[in-house]
DNA sequence: CTAGTTCGAATGTCTAGACAAATGAAGCAC
DNA sequence: GTGCTTCATTTGTCTAGACATTCGAACTAG
């Protein structure tokens, strides 16, 4: 415990494998980051572990003690790491980490649940859409939106109704691929660049309608989950309006939030 | 518009009114992020405004590079601004701005949405939970929880059940307080300092059961929105557990999600 | 007019220090 | 023991620079 034993011998730490190449392209900071993800994705560090000092993890990787905390300070913002002042750093309990609201597609939150997501698709149009839809889309008149309805599946069995809708232009010739197979959010991404960035979700409760009950294979006194999403692309601009109604007894929606650290925006009345 | 001139000659910018005290007790970089903030919440900075360059700020401000970019990072993370190698700084469009997903009591949900929330005490026991319940919250054989019902009303009327239980161990004598008046996060932290970190919640869709129609006054034909909510608080310790059961012909949840930036966890299958 | 090049400007990354502030443990007085 | 003080440790904040990388505009050659 004397510190001049402890600069002359070197402690074995979990830490002591970190390689960084400073000459790579990627920067110091994110392979630093990296490498401590990686060790507390696999449970080499768990929760609890305090990490070493600041200093001594400089020294170790013969980085400036800036770099590091650039590393560190990634970590902490998704919550997986939690520094304080005259105490260290410590790993964060699992319960507490960041499960971030992702944007997801069916298919993605389908096999996210371990199951096996499958479409039967119903009909594609492509049609002058209502007043709502349009100024969503800030279309013109006449601009046309795709509409395609689909029986999602899970695991062979009916599990919702959806319609998905996004403008002709972001993706003319879309009925040429085979949507009742592959992903849309695939399909545009790979095939057209588009790709989602953020989007709003409002979800509600209903009675079904009779055709819904037939096409979900509904029991009598069954309610249904209906998610009404907004997706938006990287430049703010409108990608796709989509209405899902769920089978209330199969499915309901996962949401996870966190207090969130930043002292900005405190705009609660 | 000669580099000449606006080096002698000060522009003037919406930051030329920022006044930043170095010896506050709050640090530089929080100081400006905060104005820049206020400014970004005002308008002063519409979406698409393209901030002064780094060392033009930092001139101004009196303050080093790292600083400055410690206060526009935090407001990088929140999705106000976005910084773009080569090009500059950037006010984003609000649409794409995190709408963080926040852990809300009912009144602060009601009351952000324009509603004055009411609540009406049904039953406050103090029980011996079922196995699940004690599960959750990791309790001994004999040791009891709150179980508090109630009303939730918005503009006095009807709008949700609540069913909130909470270990007796870290509140008691909860029963002095009026739960009818004040909200329970309120009391929680202000009476006992505790404080929820974070929530998992379970949304999904139901059938009214008579009693539930009777009590929300709720119409034929009109399906209810059950919300299972598990709180915990910083140190990773179970803090609540509730139902509630909205009225699903006045009540839908908001979900807000953005594709994270961060590299780490792609831990998709 | 077009395509490629050059170059200035902007942010990204990094260093090697400095002092401040919070924490908890050890020691001390009672 | 109990309560207070002291102190070493640790992270938080900040500086004044350096060089790298990216972007887009201006310029140039064809």
């Amino acid at each position: 415990m004397d510190s001049a034993v402890t600069t002359s011998t070197q402690t074995i730490t979990p830490f002591s494998s970190i390689r960084i190449d400073k000459d790579a392209s990627t920067p110091i900071y994110l392979q630093i980051a990296e490498a401590i993800g990686s060790l507390l994705a696999s449970g080499v560090l768990p929760p609890g572990y305090v990490l070493p000092p600041e200093r001594v993890l400089c020294e170790q990787f013969g980085i400036s003690r800036m770099t590091l905390r650039q590393a560190t300070s990634l970590l902490d913002r998704e919550g997986l790491i939690n520094s304080r002042r005259g105490v260290g750093t410590v790993v964060t309990h699992s319960r507490l980490r960041k499960q971030q609201q992702e944007v997801r597609s069916f298919s993605e939150e389908i096999r996210a649940r371990g199951g096996r997501p499958e479409s039967r698709l119903i009909s594609l149009d492509l049609a002058v859409p209502a007043a709502p839809v349009r100024d969503f889309f800030e279309l013109h008149d006449q601009q046309k939106v795709y509409e395609i309805q689909r029986v999602r599946l899970k695991d062979g069995e009916p599990l919702a109704l959806e319609l998905a809708r996004i403008p002709e232009r972001l993706c003319p010739g879309l009925e040429r691929f085979d949507l009742a197979r592959s992903s849309l959010y695939e399909v545009l991404e790979r095939s057209y660049g588009l790709r989602p960035e953020a989007c709003n979700e409002e979800i509600s409760a209903e009675i079904p309608t009779s055709q819904q009950r037939k096409l979900l294979g509904l029991p009598a006194r069954t309610a249904v989950l209906v998610i009404n999403r907004k997706t938006y692309m990287e430049n703010e601009r409108p990608l796709e309006l989509t209405r899902s109604v769920f089978r209330g007894d199969r499915y309901s929606a996962i949401v996870h939030s966190r207090k969130s650290k930043s002292i900005l925006q405190t705009t609660s009345s």
